[in-house]
DNA sequence: GAACAAACGGAACGATGTCCCGTTTGACGA
DNA sequence: TCGTCAAACGGGACATCGTTCCGTTTGTTC
């Protein structure tokens, strides 16, 4: 999709060749840099990877989070997506909340250093911060809410907060065996539930 | 206390003037610095507001790790010797465990960008994670113990493992409004009760 | 007050993110 | 086919920051 015109309706022309195999380019290495060095590699490795010049990277990613989006737009799509179809198939709202979890969970401790940049904390992934948020946030707001109305768990927790608590937990999960992330967000999802 | 000598029982000869005193003055400046731009603040700033060379850091505290012990080391040492205490002095060894992690929660939180630096997952601050560590697992680890004793929690969580996860919550808690950490932490400390 | 080692300050070095500018190259019309 | 030109490129330049080195200053001691 989207292989030449803008959105506009102006008959924008297309970029030239050898810009969309660069890009192409530059994404196959920044998923190769990513799983070995972590998303922080230094950018001169990535352009030393696709064999292009540092300055292309800025041309075609202007910030390290519009690359980093790029590389990972499929999975955050694909996590996106599977909020309503667990919440069809699932038992309670409350079991489709935390099978949910689990993937977002599973899909942020496989990718280095992933969790670490997501804390807001640090200025200059603006850009994936508001990504990460625009995308997930809602599908965690409806499951949080279905879990809500059932009774499961008990309200007042924004979607929000939620999604950075597991994000933050997620941070140094790998690197560490002694720390285990699933676990925790498992005792997090745990003290959700409404004590009855 | 230990103001010349050192313990190895040879007569080892005070330091000098000048470095006692550029000492204290650099925890001053580090401390101020650290209210003000973070724990990560450059070194030059530090070294500037103590109106002293960078080396002089350097000299005195090899690693940034070992400036930001030392400059709270105070108030660590007053959390890990609060725990005992509260155990004694609260109603069920669960509240004492929750009004423990308040305290440190509320340590880490008016510590702007300390929680960021406590996650294992970057070097160079292994002298900090070791101290955090060597400090205060014990003394969650002994809250723990009491609360799966007094059969309040479930047991098989390492206290090693909960003081990373409070500590991960933590990260970025400042800055922003729409993110309540100690909220986040209750819910985890929730989680871990025994559903009976 | 002279000698010596401790301590100092700032320049120097290496790594990294970011930007600039002279050069190359793909696209399109003649 | 070939000339033109803007898009795209590459790599060097600049700024920031951590860290180290070295010539100089200063406290201490005899």
């Amino acid at each position: 999709m989207n292989d030449g015109d803008e959105g506009t309706g102006h008959t924008a022309r297309s970029k030239r060749a050898d810009a969309r195999r660069n890009e192409k380019t530059l994404l196959d290495a920044a998923a190769a840099i990513f799983v070995t060095s972590g998303v922080e590699a230094p950018v001169r490795d990535i352009a030393a990877k696709a064999g292009v010049g540092t300055a292309t990277i800025y041309r075609h990613f202007p910030t390290r989070a519009d690359l980093i989006i790029a590389v990972y737009r499929h999975q955050v799509e694909a996590c996106a997506e599977a909020g309503p179809a667990l919440l069809a198939t699932s038992a309670t709202p409350h079991a489709a909340l935390g099978r949910w979890i689990n993937l977002f969970v599973d899909f942020l401790v496989t990718k280095h250093g992933l969790a670490a940049v997501l804390r807001s904390d640090d200025a200059g992934f603006d850009a994936l911060h508001a990504y990460f948020l625009d995308r997930l946030v809602p599908v965690c707001a409806q499951l949080l809410e279905a879990a809500a109305r059932s009774g499961e768990i008990r309200s007042g927790l924004e979607a929000y907060e939620l999604m950075r608590g597991v994000g933050n937990l997620c941070i140094g999960a790998d690197r560490d065996p002694r720390y285990d992330a699933r676990r925790l967000v498992e005792l997090l999802i745990a003290g959700l539930r409404r004590p009855h």
